[in-house]
DNA sequence: GGCAGTCACTATCATTTTGCAAGTGACCCG
DNA sequence: CGGGTCACTTGCAAAATGATAGTGACTGCC
């Protein structure tokens, strides 16, 4: 697994982490106020044992935290460190895209609340400030 | 798997198609100019039977086609397809994240072949060019 | 104090997916 | 005809996933 450089592909090192299909469901849940272990597992239909290690794993690679927000009864809820927020535009992109071509039917949507526009997520090169995709790049490999 | 309108989610929407570590290597891979099974095995160090599986299933979604580029002797390759081909700002943004918080050691990276630099990969709303997080949404789920 | 109920899990086991290793068939080249 | 490459398939072991049941901490009610 490393031919060609691919040890040192970031894409790589980030699917390291969130590489699978509950991770990312789990992040967009929380995102959403869903932060109680039963309120993911509810809204997600997942295994409880399944959720507890996607929740392990989360936290061991630092996208999620569990923190005490009451004493008495003694409860946790799972929040976003700014790893994890820092994903979530990455979801918002793959949300645009599935809505692109996986768009059967009515879907939910983000609006931007001071415009009350719906949001409409791209990836730019933050230089140029073009969309990848319209300009001529080119791959540079470390010695 | 449904209920607080999971369905209508169009996050889930695109993980239903790319869902997994390996199809997401496999298309960046082949946008590197790995397009050949060969190429691609090799490159990615995976079992001949799970590429095969990945290959099919990327087929089946519409993200790449085998097409015929040699006749004596008959030999395909795997090109992305316009969907295939707007998943990849994507994986620039994954990419951007991981060497953001996976990043030890020297990474492979994009430059702008126009200018020069270092492609800085960042997910904004089109409409008004804030990165997303920059400004408050607010979800809005269809009837 | 005893009992039902909720929340947040763990344990057990079946099923599914992944991965390794070996083999196969089409073709080409000397 | 024999060796070599390319693109797979097959068979089987190992790992991950998922369904179901159970557990322990606590709380609120009678």
């Amino acid at each position: 697994m490393d031919k060609n450089n691919l040890g040192t592909c970031p894409v790589d090192r980030g699917l390291m982490r969130v590489g699978d299909r509950w991770s990312m469901l789990v992040l967009r849940d929380i995102e959403r106020g869903l932060t109680r272990y039963e309120q993911l597992r509810t809204s997600l239909g997942i295994a409880p044992n399944i959720l507890s290690r996607r929740l392990s794993a989360l936290t061991e690679a630092g996208l999620i935290a569990k923190t005490r927000y009451s004493q008495r009864p003694p409860r946790d809820e799972y929040l976003l460190t700014d790893a994890g927020r820092d994903f979530l535009p990455i979801l918002m992109a793959i949300g645009a895209w599935g809505r692109k071509y996986n768009g059967g039917g009515a879907l939910s949507q983000h609006l931007d609340v001071a415009t009350g526009e719906v949001v409409r997520p791209v990836v730019v090169d933050a230089n140029t400030g073009a969309p990848i995709g319209t300009r001529p790049l080119r791959m540079e490999y470390p010695d």
